[in-house]
RNA sequence: GCUCCGGUGGUGUAGACCGGUUAAGCAUGACGGCCUUUCGAGCCGUAGAUCGCGGGUUCAAAUCCCGCCCGGAGCACCA
């Protein structure tokens, strides 16, 4: 009892905001070791993860998840992350190098800050070398079948016939391909791997091969290069070189763990802790890079930036918080399973963090009413909350002159012949063309629908980029002019919007959600 | 076609490896109520899954085994 006393004592003896601090500190810890789920085999401060995008797009939401993950799990055991630009295929995938600052942008965005950067089309010399190395050790060798001939003969567990020529052979083929003795798909170096596997897309797979720098350039080497690695060579060197202990990424990367798992053998590596998730969907929306690509360059979409796409770029401009998607990926982890996750879920998350930072506005949108107000006293100064919960942020004022305000289509024609509340205005019944004053009696307010209204004669233009790209005209207060670009508000009984541009009479917002 | 990986309420996820007091927890969404001069937030409550289907093992299965169906991925000199 004593003990109680004394803890009693000492808890009532912390001012309450102290208090509530220590208390927000707690659950906020206790939800982050919650959040994510032991990934297997970690060790505190050993952990290295990477994220290696191609810088051929933007990210988006389906990129955040092994950007999130990877960077996260790093932190969660105080480890390291990195971020690796595959940027190895100037032909089919060409990189752009807006992307490498785009994409480093949106990680930043993320909060998944790296603590080491690579861009793979500066380590060509790293992938030769180890290269030479596989071939001089008989792990791989240089065919000169191409790709429908080897095909054919793979599918049969049948080699080509060069695969067994002497290293020496296949090292003068090698030196062959960097020297410009080959033309482009006259050679490829493959890794040596099982010709019995049952999949026969790991059998024997390609390791490095021949673009002509003439035709295709490469945005950061230039013309340097005439033989450029495969994913999986790249992959599996760097995976190794970087000490990387963990990898998280999509389960359509299954097979290329089994693929680099030969190169790791074969050189006595040890493979990384590979952590497969499942396909991600959204509903109703489209998260292939291609589609993205396709809409943009056919504009179909305004840029990346499309309010109906889910690029990072695009979700930041509408106001979804990095914190919010950071919360969905982690509710999500890293389970195996095919989703098909609903944005609505997205923005309920958002919702919570954006509704306290939100000041309050009336908007009305569309096909608006005018209405002059009778039975009030030549002016009127009402002053309203900027936060229903935050009483100390400045009040709106707002004046009101018999020359009336402005209300949406749906609460005029809804509520015609009606008494209506006109939120802190007063209660009024709704005539045509007007509206006539009845009492300013807030226990009499209780029945009646509640309607936003704009000042006419204090308000501004406001349009807002919808999230199906439409755009929605209307007024506003004109006090919102003093709010900040890029700041979030609710337009009561509307929508949370972000605000992007500010003039003087107008403004232009994005649609977060409602 | 071949090779992988999945399949728990509308959606996401926990539980499955070590089968039994959880005949299913959480979140989001839906519905209702309270509060509020917002259809937001918050609080309270309700509905919603016989755990893809069929069989088997067992005293007992969402959890183990087999078959089937469905979804996804890979089968590129892409990443």
């Amino acid at each position: 009892m004593p003990v109680i006393n004394e803890v009693c004592r000492e808890i009532s003896s912390i001012p309450l905001e102290k208090l509530s601090e220590i208390y927000v500190d707690e659950g906020k810890k206790r939800q982050e070791e919650l959040d994510l789920p032991d990934l297997p085999k970690a060790v505190r401060g050993e952990v290295v993860t990477r994220f290696a995008p191609n810088p051929n797009s933007a990210l988006h939401l389906g990129s955040s998840r092994a950007a999130i993950l990877s960077h996260d799990y790093a932190k969660k055991y105080g480890g390291r992350f990195i971020v690796r630009f595959e940027d190895t295929d100037p032909r089919l995938k060409r990189s752009d190098m807006k992307f490498y600052s785009m994409v480093k942008e949106d990680l930043k965005w993320l909060g998944c800050e790296w603590d080491e950067i690579y861009m793979q089309s500066e380590r060509m010399e790293i992938y030769y070398r180890f290269a030479e190395d596989a071939i001089k050790k008989g792990l791989a060798y240089v065919t000169e079948c191409d790709s429908q001939r080897f095909r054919s003969l793979v599918l049969k567990s049948m080699p080509c016939p060069d695969r067994d020529l002497l290293p020496e052979e296949q090292l003068e083929r090698w030196n062959k391909m960097l020297s410009g003795g080959y033309r482009e798909g006259q050679a490829v170096v493959r890794i040596k791997t099982d010709l019995e596997h049952p999949n026969p897309a790991v059998r024997d797979w390609p390791a490095l091969r021949i673009i002509d720098p003439e035709r295709y350039s490469h945005p950061i080497a230039g013309k340097k290069y005439r033989v450029w690695p495969l994913y999986n060579w790249a992959s599996a060197v760097d995976d190794h070189l970087m000490g990387i202990t963990h990898i998280i990424r999509g389960q359509e990367h299954f097979v290329n763990m089994i693929r680099q798992g030969y190169v790791y053998e074969a050189f006595g590596w040890a493979y990384p802790q590979a952590v497969h998730y499942g396909k991600l969907m959204i509903e109703g929306g489209s998260l292939s890079k291609s589609d993205i690509e396709r809409g943009i360059k056919e504009g179909k979409f305004s840029g990346y930036d499309d309010p109906r796409l889910a690029t990072l770029i695009a979700l930041r401009r509408r106001g979804i918080e990095p914190e919010a998607i950071r919360k969905m990926i982690h509710e999500m982890g890293i389970n195996t399973n095919t989703a098909t996750v609903s944005l609505d879920i997205l923005y309920a998350l958002n919702r919570k963090i954006i509704d306290g930072v939100s000041n309050r506005y009336f908007g009305v949108f569309g096909e608006l009413h005018r209405l002059n107000l009778e039975g009030i006293p030549g002016q009127l100064t009402v002053s309203l909350p900027r936060h229903p919960s935050d009483p100390s942020r400045p009040k709106r004022i707002i004046n009101v002159n018999s020359g009336g305000v402005v209300i949406e289509d749906r609460d005029y024609s809804g509520n015609l012949g009606k008494e209506v509340r006109l939120i802190g205005l007063g209660n009024f019944k709704l005539l045509d063309g007007g509206a006539r004053f009845v009492n300013n009696d807030l226990n009499y307010a209780k029945g009646l629908p509640h309607i936003h209204w704009v000042s006419e004669n204090q308000s501004i233009d406001i349009s807002v980029l919808m999230d199906d790209a439409t755009e929605l005209r209307g007024k506003t207060e004109s006090g919102i002019t003093y709010e900040a670009q890029g700041s979030h508000v609710q337009f009561e009984r509307e929508f949370f919007a972000k605000i992007e541009v500010i003039r003087p009479d107008s403004v232009y917002a994005v649609y977060t959600s409602r």
